[in-house]
Parts: C-alpha cells; sequence; structure tokens
DNA sequence: CCAAAAGTGTTTCACTTACACCCATGA
DNA sequence: TCATGGGTGTAAGTGAAACACTTTTGG
C-alpha cells in the first residue's frame, strides 16, 4: 500500500545505552567510530531503524551487531528530536538503556573486531552527535528507577551476595548504607532465594549466595505489593 | 547537505493525550476524525513531524491546531512503533501528555469547527490506530508521576482552594484521603502560598485560597527535597 | 593467629494513621 | 435556622535509623 502523506520525513534511528557494574563502577559501553561524521569519535551503539521491525527490535539487533551483546533488559528511554542535532540531516532518535552484567562482555566481544569499551560513566571521552546528552538522560532515570523498581539485579550475576547488591546499591544510589538495615529490609520483602551455596575462593568467611525470585516478584506485584529501597 | 543513508524510513507523527480535570472526574480530549483510515472514529490529536521542529514543538504545534489547547503543561511520554500500528504503511508516533484546566477549554474550542471533545477515561468510546494503548501508558504515568512530582497543579486553576486539591489526588489515586492528614502534609511541604482571598458565590462557608509556588519548589528540589504525597 | 569480610538485634525517633467536633456562610 | 462544606489537634502505631560485636575462613 502506497503511503497517501508523502512528505519530506525525519530518518529514524535508535541508541543504546549500555551500563553495566564493575566491582563498584557504573561503567558505560561505547564503540569507536569508523566514519564521517564525527570518525574516531566515541558513540553510543545504534543505528538507523527498518521498516520491518519495531523499535525494540532494531535497538536489540544493534546492540548484537555492534557489540555482541544479546538477551539483556532493554527499556526505551526517550525520544530525542533536536532539529541539528546529526550534522547529516534531520535525525530522530529513540533511544533504549540496557542493562548487563559487564563481567559477560568483555571489552573487545564486538562482533566486527570495532574499537568497544566499557568507561566509568564518571570518566567518559568525548561524545558524538547527543549522546552525552542521552546518556545524562539514561543516568538519572537508572538512578531513579532502581528505587522503586528491582532492575538492579540486571546487572548483577544470577547468584549473587547481599554484600554485592548492597555495593550495587551504594553505587547507584551514590550513599552508604546500614548493613545491617539494608538487609533486613531487602530480606523482608522476600524476593531473594537463599541457595544452598557459598562464595568460593575468597580470603575470608564466604558469603551465602542468594537469586532474585522474578516469579515472585511479579505475582506480589499483582497484589499491590511496592518494591521500594 | 544531501543525507548519505537514504534508505526508505518510517514516517513520525506525534500523539497527545490532554487531560482535563472535570469535578471528580478526569476527562481526555478526543478528535474525531474526517479522513481515512479510521473516518469518524474518535483519535487522540496529533500528527506529522515537520523537518525544521522539534518534536516538542511537533505536538505543541499540533495541539494548537486541532483543538486551540496552547501553553500548557506538555511532556513526552513514549514511542509506539509497532510495524503495522498504521493501515497507510510504517508511522512511527512520538506520543505526548497534557495537563490543562478543563475549564478553559469548554468542547467546542477548536479552531477548524471540528468535533472536539472530553471524554471520561473511564468511559471513552472506540479509538483509531493504538490510541487505546497509548491512552492506557498515559494513565499509567499520571497515576505514577502525580505521588512523586507536583505536576496536578497544572489541572487546577491558578487559584485553588484545599478541598479541591485533595479531590484531584483522591480521583488520580483511586482513593480516599483523610483531610486533616492531607492537609497537614501538604502543608509542611511549604510549596503552597495562601492568598488572602476566598472562595466567591458558594452556599458555605467560603474556603481560603492557595497557589502553588512554582519557584519554591525549583527551589528546594535543588537542596535534594523530593515532593512525595 | 591475623586479616578480612560475614552475619546478627535492640532501642530511639519520626512519620503516618485514625479519628470528631465547631465554624462560617448563603439560602 | 438549617444545610453545607471549611477548618482544626492529639494519641497510638508502624516503620526507619542508628549502632558494635562475634563468627568464619584462608593465608
Amino acid at each position: 500500500m502506497p503511503f497517501t502523506y508523502d512528505f519530506p520525513r525525519p530518518a529514524l534511528t535508535v541508541d543504546c545505552v549500555v551500563f553495566g557494574l564493575d566491582g563498584a563502577e557504573l561503567k558505560v559501553l561505547l564503540i569507536r567510530r569508523k566514519a564521517a561524521p564525527f570518525a574516531e569519535l566515541w558513540a553510543l551503539p545504534g543505528g538507523f531503524v527498518e521498516m520491518e521491525e519495531t523499535l525494540a527490535q532494531a535497538a536489540a539487533r544493534e546492540l548484537q551487531e555492534e557489540t555482541g551483546i544479546r538477551d539483556v533488559f532493554l527499556e526505551q528511554l526517550y525520544t530525542f528530536g533536536a532539529v541539528r542535532r546529526d550534522p547529516r540531516g534531520r535525525v530522530v532518535s529513540v533511544a533504549y538503556y540496557a542493562l548487563v552484567q559487564s563481567g559477560k562482555y568483555p571489552p573487545r566481544a564486538a562482533s566486527d573486531a570495532d574499537a568497544v569499551e566499557w568507561f566509568p560513566v564518571s570518566a567518559t571521552p568525548a561524545l558524538a552527535f547527543d549522546h552525552a546528552e542521552i546518556l545524562s538522560v539514561a543516568l538519572v532515570r537508572l538512578k531513579n528507577k532502581v528505587r522503586y523498581q528491582p532492575i538492579g539485579f540486571e546487572l548483577l550475576p544470577p547468584k549473587f551476595t547481599l554484600t554485592q547488591l548492597q555495593r550495587l546499591y551504594e553505587t547507584l544510589l551514590e550513599q552508604p548504607l546500614d548493613k545491617r538495615n539494608f538487609r533486613k529490609k531487602i530480606q523482608s520483602m522476600s524476593l531473594l532465594v537463599e541457595l544452598d551455596e557459598v562464595q568460593k575462593e575468597v580470603a575470608h568467611r564466604a558469603a551465602r549466595l542468594y537469586r532474585f525470585d522474578k516469579r515472585k516478584y511479579r505475582q506480589l506485584e499483582k497484589q499491590g505489593f511496592n518494591f521500594e529501597l
């Protein structure tokens, strides 16, 4: 079916802000651009939306193509439509953010051997286009959302210790938390399953491992339960 | 500068979910479509994004053109990109939501004398495209956001009584609130300025009028204050 | 046995909740 | 004078915050 309104139209892209946790540091995955504009500069992974894919599919596809990352938490962030945000012409970009276990994706996992690297969010290089703004919006969103949605777990391996979880929240909220109060609170939500396993190869008492019970969360959610740290 | 990547591209539109409060009822403004597709059906105001305007400008322009409404709270909601959401072809739509004092915009204020009408959000007619889904996402957003951002005031006239404000929250949160506790809490935030005026023409004791102090809010916000009902 | 992190309870304080009566006004 | 909503304080309960020591393990 030919399109009735054939006005000039903006090009449409997706960009992905990929967050990972490295010890007590929040990092973002960037790729080095090969082509103009902004060749040699670092940028968010992303690209043009194709005609037969949804926006989320486009984001997932670009992420996979440019960084090898797939099957991760991916959520729409915001759509950026400043008129001159791309020097090539009018390009509107739908930004997504992803949460990954950075350990699973070492720096050079990219499929096309391109330059892909993790940077601390507090020390990123100069970025192409308006990607610095996109990153900043993503950071604000992540820091807020982590308080009232259990998305932080996406940044941890499936089995984790309570101390790891606490460090995660301390990093994202940028404030120290009391160990006993944190444990009391998180355990009282009964969203964590205590495993019959402990940490290995640590030079001190081994901590118990837990996993997040997603099924239980969905169930409680329906009953009006609100996660809140 | 000619565009380097000249692939086929989705068309881009904006749609606006306009909320208003009518007494104790939340309403949404719809327009009746004249042209195909979905001629005669009700739809959200919206239209195509032009090449030299931002997304927010496009939303504001369409709102003004189709309903006469301008200078209101308008915030990006979400971008809808299902492949077949428009029968004419691939159309991606950036949705916005607006909060207006519905009293200022009686049903037929539209500039082009088209059919424009307020409907209770709980009793809307069948909607064109995926507009029912957009409305539903907007409702969820509004109901959540009103808890932790003082945006509810956008639905009230500049001068309002505490009872009006309480009714507003009761409507949006869908739960009754205790009068004394509500007043204590809202006043303790010191975001309301007590005016030297009272209600007129009521058949009972006239209530004191207040206004929301936006300047004060911005100031407190910077100091880490969090609005929360 | 030392270093390092794991694990564990109680008290205090602040905030939230529940609750009922008198007041002012116009009809 | 009556009907209608406006306006006000206190007590009880619940959840958040502060806080320090013992245990386990590997080196």
